[in-house]
DNA sequence: TACGATATGGAGGGCCACCCCGTTTAGCAA
DNA sequence: TTGCTAAACGGGGTGGCCCTCCATATCGTA
């Protein structure tokens, strides 16, 4: 497979390149904490200073900028994870680590969207598989203590969802929580 | 509080402005099914056989819509609501029909998040205030059957949520009942 | 039939994604 | 240091979109 379509490796670039590549995404990143995931791409050029040609050159598509911006941040929750798999609870460990991945879908508009689109066949599954890989193994240790038949992918779409739903809402972060409280926890009297 | 702002009455329009409308309604319906609800107006315009500024004096914004597209498949949606309200048991009751939401939703793509969006102050808050009224009547029947503290915009936020998450799947109905179920049953095992 | 109120849609402004291609620049080698 | 070449840049063009204005056409009625 290739390394990266998206992002050629940043040693080769020149340096100019790389430094522009850098100020895109920060200018991005802020944008998008502000504006949420869908900013005008030529804002963005604007913001970082560079014509919109560099932009489009080094991110081909929308999703591969958007990627770039999140990676770290998806590394963060992927480290998490390797964290909580040292947690005494399983269970909680996995529940533990969903919430905190649904407080970064909130907090980083758009970033959930982006996690589940593993949609673009040249671009950008590395998030996806990261998260996904991430949360397979805290799954499979949490084993008993989740009922049978839900799967890593199945968990992540519902804490995008709600983080995608909730996304726009003036209390956010609080409501998100609720909702994927209530999930968890079920609908049903017990 | 107005009738209608989006929509003044049928009955007194003029009868080639009702037949525009109601064209441009048939097409708005027929692209958001193909093409969900982001759907180019122009286009919408342009399969209607209309202008596009014939299309915005009827609809002055994307949200007014998609309401009237929806309001059918809505009042649908309250109906239903009304019937299992003689359902024998209540609990089922209103599972049932937040599954049937959940169908509908992913069935015409862009409704749930109509649904939830009573963003807009001047128009719009119609198919919100519907469905919620009808959802509140079930939940409120429902008693002992859910757990406390959930109330309808919470069960109907995560069903939209589901709806939105699943929309471009290619499998949507099927993943979005997945996830449905597992919210109500809950992710925890008993 | 004639008239006024109502509705229409083409044209145009502002914004955007994306691409072409002449110009500039980094990095290397002599 | 200087000169060269591949790599990177960005202004400007294209086409699309949303939305509005206003001259024109149409409806419903007296």
């Amino acid at each position: 497979m290739p390394e990266d379509a998206a992002e050629p490796p940043r040693q080769r670039m020149r340096a100019d390149a790389r430094r522009n590549a850098e100020q895109i995404i920060a200018a991005a990143g802020a944008l998008i904490a502000e504006q949420g995931a869908d900013v005008s791409l030529e804002g963005v050029a604007r913001r970082a200073g560079v014509g919109s040609a560099t932009l489009h050159r080094h991110f081909p598509c929308r999703q591969a900028l958007l990627e770039a911006v999140f990676k770290d941040r998806v590394e963060a929750l992927c480290a998490k994870a390797g964290d909580l798999l040292s947690h005494p609870d399983p269970g909680e460990a996995l529940l533990t680590w969903l919430r905190a991945v649904g407080a970064h879908a909130v907090a980083n508009r758009g970033l959930g969207a982006s996690l589940m689109r593993g949609g673009d066949p040249t671009f950008g599954d590395t998030c996806h598989d990261m998260i996904i890989k991430a949360g397979d193994a805290l799954l499979t240790r949490a084993g008993d203590a989740v009922r049978p038949g839900i799967a890593v992918t199945h968990l992540l779409k519902l804490v995008s969802a709600i983080a995608l739903a909730t996304e726009r809402d003036p209390d956010g972060p609080a409501e998100a929580d609720r909702l994927l409280a209530i999930a968890i926890e079920g609908v049903r009297a017990r």
